[in-house]
Formats: C-alpha cells, sequence, structure tokens
DNA sequence: CTGAAAGCGCTTACAG
DNA sequence: CTGAAAGCGCTTACAG
C-alpha cells in the first residue's frame, strides 16, 4: 500500500538520461541548457508514465528558500478573548502571504513539553522560516537583536523604537490620529479636555499621549492626562468639556469612562473604536488589516534583499461620530 | 552583515569532533551510543555560542520529521466574515499544537503566482510537514486519495465518508444531537414539526437532518424536511407547534426562519448556537475547540505510528434554552 | 548538447 | 567511545 515514490532517478533510468538531465527538464530547463527537443518529450513521457511527483523538501534544502514566513506573537496566536483587535491583522498577514506564494509557519512558543516560553531558543527556531514576523506590546530585547545581528529579516508589527531603530516595523500613525481628535474637539469649541489612558507604556500607548497633549499645546487648550481612573463629577466642576479615551485590548479605560460620562452632557472620544463597535462614537479606524498586508510585503523585501522603508506608519481614519458635541 | 547560518560542521569544527557526532549529541542521543560527558558539553558549548538552529527542512530530509503540523483550509484560514464558527477550531488546534511541541504550518494556498489554487500541487505541498489537518466542507478526492495511498498522515475536521473510510477524521456527533433536540420538542407534547435546512449536502447537514429524521421516526411524530424556505402561515394551518432549523456558516436558513417565526406562538429550536449568541435559542453547542484539540492529538498519533480510533464524533453540549413552549 | 560531481544540512547505520 | 561514509531527493555549477 505504501509504494515507495518515485524519484527522478527512477524517471532516468526510464528515459535513459542522467537524473541531473530530469532535473532540468522538470525544472522547466530555467538555466536555459541547450537540449534536444527528443529527450525533453523522452523525460516527460516517462515522468507521466510513472506519476511523478516531486519531493518538496528535498526542492527546498536544494534551492536554499523555503517560501515560508514565521509568525511569532507572544501570547497565542488565536487568542480566546481579544479576537476583535487581534484577527484583522492575521486576515492582512494570511492575504498578503498567499498573494505573494508564502506560506505560513505559527511559532507556538512550546518548548516541547509545551510550555509557551519565549526564551531565546524559542525565539531562534524562527530561524526556520526565510524571515519572521513578530507581534507584542513587548521586546525581548537581547534575543531580537542577536536575530537582527545575524541578518535575520523581521518586521515586527507596531513601533518599536528598541536597538536604535534597527528593528523594521509596520505600524499605525497613533500621534496624528490622536491628534486629529483633539483637533476636532478644538475646533468645535472644547477648551478645556481630559485624557484618560491606561497605565501601560507600550508605544501604542504613548504615541497616543503623545498626539493628545501636542495637539492640545498647539491649540492652548488645557488637557490634562489621568490613568486609569474617570472622576467625573470633579471634572465638571472643573469645566471640563469633553473626554479622550485610550483603547486598548482591555478595553478596560473606555468601559470606565464610558460607563461615568453616559447620562452626562460631556463630550467623548475614543483613541481608536469602541469594543462594541459601531461608527457612533468618535474616534479613528486603526488600519490593521493593512498593516498585516504592509508587514509580509516588507519582510519579503528583506528577505529578496530590496526593501523599501524599513519605518512604516500606516494612516488611521478618522470616525467623525456623534459623541462630540459642538459648544461654540 | 547576512553571515551564513551556523551548521553542524561549524560545531564540529569548534568542538574538535565530528559533524556526525555533533548530529548525536544535539539529538540527545537517541540510539544510546557511548559518549563521554566532555564531549558532550564541549558539543553544547559550542551549539550554544554559534546560536546553533537546527535546518528542518535538512532535518526532515534526513529523518522524516520536523515537528511542523499542516494545516490546509480550502479558504481562507482567517476567514473574513465567517470568524464565529471557524475561529474555535483553530484556537483548539493552536492550543494542542503548542501542548505537544509542534509548530503550525498554515498552507495559503497559493501558487508561486499568487493564485489561491486547491489543485493536486498545492494539496501535496502539505508533504512539506509531518502530516496535516485538511478543513472544509468538501474534499478533493483524488488529491486527498494520492496523499493518503503514500501513507502521509492526515486528519479532517469534520465527518467524512469519502474514499471509504479511510480518510481519519475527528467531528462532531450531529445525528445524536439533533436527534436530541427532537426527542426534547416530543417530550414536551409537539407531534408535529418541521425541519428547515440548507440546500447543501456535506456530512454535517446530513447528518443533521438524519438525526432529526430518525428521531421523529421513533417517536412516530410527523416531521416533514423543507429545504431554504419559512412558510409559517402554510405551517400553522397545518398545526405544526414546533419549527427546528439547520444553522451553517451562512446563517441564511437560521435567519429565514427566526424572522418568520418571531411574534407567533410557534416553538422554535436551532441545530447548533445561533449567530447572536446567547443561550435562550434551544439547541446545541458543537465543541469547535476541542474539535481542533482532538485533531491535533490524532495527527500526532498518526504521525508517531500509534493511533487511537481513526474516527472520532465528539459529543455536542445541549442548550435547554426557552424557545421550545410545553404544550402538554 | 548531455553527464558526472558536488552540495544543500541533516540522520543513521557501520567501522574501528 | 568516536569518525568516516552513505544517503535523504533534489539543484546547480562545471566538464566534456
Amino acid at each position: 500500500m505504501t509504494r515507495r515514490a518515485p524519484r527522478q532517478a527512477d524517471i532516468a533510468a526510464l528515459a535513459g538520461v542522467s537524473q541531473a538531465t530530469v532535473s532540468v527538464v522538470l525544472g522547466g530547463n530555467q538555466g536555459g541548457v541547450r537540449m534536444s527537443e527528443d529527450t525533453r518529450l523522452r523525460v516527460l513521457a516517462a515522468a507521466e508514465k510513472l506519476g511523478y511527483v516531486p519531493d518538496p523538501v528535498a526542492t527546498r534544502l536544494a534551492s536554499r528558500r523555503n517560501h515560508m514566513l514565521g509568525l511569532y506573537t507572544f501570547k497565542a496566536t488565536f487568542p480566546t478573548d481579544v479576537a476583535d483587535s487581534y484577527y484583522p491583522i492575521l486576515v492582512g498577514v494570511e492575504e498578503q502571504a498567499a498573494a505573494l506564494g508564502q506560506d505560513l509557519i505559527l511559532f507556538t512558543g512550546a518548548d516541547g513539553r509545551g510550555e509557551r516560553t519565549h526564551d531565546e531558543a524559542a525565539i531562534r527556531r524562527t530561524k526556520i522560516a526565510d524571515g519572521c514576523l513578530f507581534f507584542g506590546r513587548h521586546v525581548p530585547v537581547a534575543s531580537i537583536e542577536k536575530l537582527v545581528e545575524t541578518g535575520f529579516p523581521l518586521v515586527y508589527i507596531g513601533r518599536r523604537d528598541e536597538l536604535e531603530g534597527r528593528i523594521p516595523f509596520v505600524g499605525a500613525d497613533y500621534v496624528s490620529a490622536s491628534a486629529a481628535v483633539v483637533d476636532r474637539l478644538v475646533s468645535l469649541g472644547h477648551r478645556n479636555v481630559r485624557y484618560v489612558r491606561e497605565n501601560d507604556d507600550a508605544p501604542s500607548s504613548t504615541d497616543r499621549e503623545r498626539g493628545v497633549v501636542e495637539a492640545a499645546a498647539r491649540a492652548g487648550v488645557e488637557c490634562r492626562v489621568v490613568r486609569d481612573e474617570a472622576p467625573v463629577d470633579e471634572w465638571r466642576r472643573d469645566g471640563v468639556t469633553a473626554v479622550v479615551v485610550e483603547e486598548t485590548d482591555t478595553h478596560a479605560a473606555y468601559r470606565a469612562v464610558r460607563a461615568a460620562v453616559d447620562g452626562t452632557d460631556l463630550s467623548f472620544a475614543v483613541l481608536g473604536r469602541p469594543p462594541e463597535g459601531g461608527t457612533d462614537v468618535t474616534g479613528f479606524e486603526v488600519p490593521r488589516r493593512e498593516m498585516g498586508r504592509r508587514a509580509v510585503e516588507l519582510l519579503v523585501e528583506l528577505i529578496t534583499g530590496d526593501p523599501g522603508d524599513l519605518h512604516q506608519l500606516l494612516p488611521c481614519t478618522p470616525v467623525p461620530g456623534t459623541t462630540v458635541k459642538d459648544v461654540r
């Protein structure tokens, strides 16, 4: 039942040529080797007769590239709970990988005994692929640096500034998008704003804060930053008219603020999209799918040795919404 | 910058031993070769120093194992729309793969030019992995048969009966689960039931119908099957008291029936969970995550040559719900 | 025009 | 105890 599959040597024997000639013929003679049509046909006929199928493993070993891209995440690749924010990126990654003829290896971060580890060995295993995408709020700097140093092609999804800019990335331009939200508030007459953020210093958080603070400063409006709390009564006493809130995978800040401002006349905007979806809340859309696509694109460019911009920030799409009132 | 990756020969040179000895040491000396502890440590140290990572392609070519499991789907692995039903399976697959120390290769079904194809060549490429999971409503019989014939380990997610049972699978026991729903209706006094299904003959559909029809026959109650329509007025004229509806990725039948029976006093059950979630609609929960886990388990058993049951049907969990009335 | 050889990076008998 | 050799099935220079 489990017959040995025919290989090029078998074809060669049947056609009366060398195995190398078989390889050349079946490979479509990319090298442009001169060869009699008769030989070519004999080889093809023999291959057909034997039902030959090339062994992809051997093919890849011999040809140095395996057309596989790694995807390494610092939590489960398919998270149980935060599917919303993560999933679109995967969709984009797969889309573009398929478009470029690349397979994807999901590194589960397992150590053989089943523990999900993120030590150097686990990260090193990504070298199985031609290159690797990394995704997570943290960067294990030492391990990643070793990878970068060997010239292994890698791309982070999300902006990174570790290793003096030697980490290629495709991220979202949270600074501009966040500033645009504040600009809008200002244009509608708001002069006293609060920004509520979570207590985590990933780039996606600091970028948002920076955008908010800078835009407020430029416009000369007051905008205090608070972490993880929503003292609405105090705000209203202080004359605050609008609240901006960060949105993360935990949705913690958003939920707290939303609950607090509901039923008040405070204007309200979110730096992203609310977990419940919809287009009524003022904010912006993070181009996650596009980030996935572009990350794959950049990675393949790195592999083929002709990369474009190593640090890409994609624009977010503003969502006007209806939760910001005109107070002029 | 792009230094060549270290290989066993480099380690051998550094440690002053032969390349074969390196292979033995790094392979954990499975063969029980006698070897001085000193040599072993020297090799290990050299490997660590060089940051050695085994080449999985070469490993597989030489040993036929690379600890990678393939995942081949006949649509995008990360579908844009049907995330609900599909995602939990992926979660289970990843979970169990990680637990067993296996990485996952997502076959994007792309040919080199970017077209998503499902021809024989695309399916044959799965042989890069030690084995492969297949998932989709259809079975490209000829291609799968060739794979099975060469002894390549594969497992389908979802019951299959093609190839005279030679396709190993892990599916859900829709027959029993569907019968249980009808049994419940009968126990509550319903004697005239309609079953609405979609017009697609995948096993998951035919199994549901079979469960419904057989349970009704056993109980001696009338249960007509209709496809893709919900003539509620006619049903009520005919004395129907309960409607059961199939649930698929398209949600078409469910939505049509739900809209039709809403506001009437007809009892209502779904063979699965409604797309809107919740536990109020009577039906059952398909153990998707568990299916993913078990499929990986079976695949690894096939690879290691000690498989359990090749055809596994997992029980679905009944959801009592509140949409079925007592009419006794 | 075609074949013989080397090599991709590993594993696995087999010698000593 | 360790090394040399063969081999997995292919591709790619390199000889003739």
